[in-house]
DNA sequence: TTCCGTTATATTTTTATAAACATAACGATC
DNA sequence: GATCGTTATGTTTATAAAAATATAACGGAA
């Protein structure tokens, strides 16, 4: 979710439109940003206040590093456990829903 | 979580024995079995109500099985990032505790 | 038939998380 | 200095999860 949110500011300049386009609070957003950064040794996201635009948000080198490390730590994760995972299914109930 | 019920379960032939032994509450230990056992096509633990000492629980074959097979999961993925991870957490800001 | 420790279930209360709403601050541009 | 879209923050409300409390049901054994 928050690599997601990430991406979405890269792609867009702004928190605000990240948390538009993901269908999200910016307040939520904006919290997340603030939690990332908090996390990190090095800010991921910077912001500016005011001006032309308002301001606006982007996406630092190193955070888009760490973006990219993260998947390629999901794709590991995911190809290392894939066919224990197809079995483990296989076990699972058909779940119904509502 | 689960995985360490079920391991307790086994362990001590009660729901109610794992959940003193987890610092858990009954009622959430046997909600968390219930959810279990929903979740898969065969029994994961089996349980009796009455006699000798009350009745008891105990985990079936196929729940063993799962188990192993979760933790043998969980060291295959741990190993498959076990680099990244590293990297990644030395990248994280030592956090405050309280 | 009474007792015991367990499973099983219902109800209420508390706590934590998320959502919703509101508003201030910013600063380049016009 | 008025405007605009954004960042930044506070406050309240709603929702969900967990915990706490209470009690019924079970069935061997004494």
């Amino acid at each position: 979710g928050k690599a997601a949110l990430i991406e979405q500011i890269d792609a867009t300049g702004s928190i605000s439109a990240a948390a538009r386009s993901m269908d999200m609070s910016y307040r939520r957003a904006w919290q997340l940003v603030e939690a990332i950064n908090l996390s990190f040794k090095q800010p991921v996201v910077v912001t500016a206040t005011g001006g032309k635009r308002g301001g606006g948000a982007s996406v630092t080198e190193f955070g888009r590093a760490l973006v990219a490390q993260f998947h390629a730590m999901e794709h590991k994760a995911s190809a290392a456990i894939a066919g224990d995972i197809a079995q483990f299914t296989s076990n699972l109930r058909a779940s119904r829903r509502k």
